[in-house]
Order: C-alpha cells, then structure tokens, then sequence
DNA sequence: TGCATATGTGAGTGTATAATCACATATTCA
DNA sequence: TGAATATGTGATTATACACTCACATATGCA
C-alpha cells in the first residue's frame, strides 16, 4: 500500500464513518425529502437539538450535507444524492443478514 | 421516528461502520481484484497479522465479506460488490471537497 | 431596547474502538 | 510425533466518540 492510496483511504472512511450513524442516518433519511432546518430535524429524530447539531456539522464537514443560512434557521440538505443508492445496497446486506439469520435458526 | 425504522438504521449503520476505516477500505480494495488469505492481506496492508484478523472479523460480521477455509488458510472475499459503487461515490464526494478547498486556498 | 427563538460550542462523563502483545488452536509435513 | 505455519482471541492501554448540560451568539419582532 502505497501513501497516496493510504491518504485516499483516510479521506473515504471519514466520509463513511459521517453516515455511519443510526441518527444519522435517519437525518440523512429525511433530507432525501428536502431541506430542513435543525429545529424540525431534531423534532423528527427525537434528540436533542444540541445533538442533532453536532452530527449535523460533521456530516457537513466530510461534504455530505450544504447548508444555507435563512432569517434564525439554518437550513440543512443532502449534498451527494448517490450515496442513497449506497443506502439501497446496504439495505441489501442487512437484507441477506437477517435471511441467512432466519435460516440458522430453522436448522436448529 | 418509528421503532422498525430505528432497528434498520442500527443494522445499517453497523455495515456502514464496517467499512468506514482506512485498514478495512484498503482490504475491501485489494479484494476486488479476488479472493485472499489473511496473511497475504497483512502483507499488502502492512500491519499485524492479528489485527487484520479483527478487521476481517468485524466485516465478515457485518455480513460484507464471507470465508471459506482451505488447508491452514481462511480465504476471504467480498461478498456484496455493490459497495464498490457506493466506494466510487464516496470518491466523487472527495473529490469534490478537494476541489473547494483548492478554490478556497485561491480566494485567499 | 428587551425578549423569544434557533443554533452552535466548551466541559464533563461514560462507552466504544483500535492496536499491540502473548498465547492457544488447528493444520500440514517431515 | 514434533516442528513450522496460519489464524484467532483474551488482556491491556490509549484514543476517539456520543451524549448531556450550561452558556454564548445571532436574528427577528414588539
């Protein structure tokens, strides 16, 4: 493994590990709808807004998320739309998981 | 934020976090080009061996790699190539982030 | 100006993760 | 059987992360 291959690795895990998160995932969940402002994304979560914050800022760290700033409101939204169909694909894993799951335990 | 949304964010995020570190991002890259014992992975990553086993154990956990054994080797391979697009897309995302620091640097 | 609302951030705490070392197990081969 | 090789795992330590609380800042409005 070489440096550059090394450093390019470093930057894609911080991307990843910005998504790998329940909550975040979930506010990434919903900014597929539209932009939203941290207010209503914590209501929708259900944590709190101090929280919600701080997931928020280092998904817009990695470059996951923009944000525009609008009266008091600062407006979230999903900056890279591909990364759902990533989402579609993990849900295929968690898919063949809980089939090869089912099936140990019809063999027990 | 319902409870069966809750659970497929945790089992999304527990495969997302499976990938999300440079060492397992540059096991999943050699192991694209086929499958591989676990200390030729060690050699090619250059750490040690059991902590590769770790990493390996954490993805084939998480259900992104499987394994068979053959002789004293366990042989891992990748099992989900679709996370492939999802790694070309977390490039794209890179890319871009580099692309605004560089103009960042130039309005400076 | 005074007050309410929306947001971000420092400090503190508990938990999770990664890396290393030593060691146990399993397999092959002489 | 005994040595060599490949792998996985317990124990330990250092580091990173998530969450909460309190507080500061910024904006809008009466």
């Amino acid at each position: 493994m070489n440096g550059s291959n090394q450093k390019l690795y470093e930057y894609q895990s911080e991307i990843i590990q910005a998504i790998g998160h329940p909550v975040r995932l979930a506010i990434l969940d919903f900014l597929k709808n539209g932009e939203m402002c941290v207010c209503d994304i914590a209501r929708k979560v259900g944590h709190e807004r101090s929280n919600v914050s701080r997931h928020l800022s280092v998904m817009l760290k990695a470059g996951v998320l923009g944000v525009r700033k609008e009266g008091l409101k600062m407006i979230y939204e999903l900056k890279t739309p591909c990364l759902l169909n990533f989402l579609s694909c993990v849900s295929d894993v968690v898919r063949n998981r809980i089939e090869e799951d089912a099936k140990v335990l019809k063999d027990l």
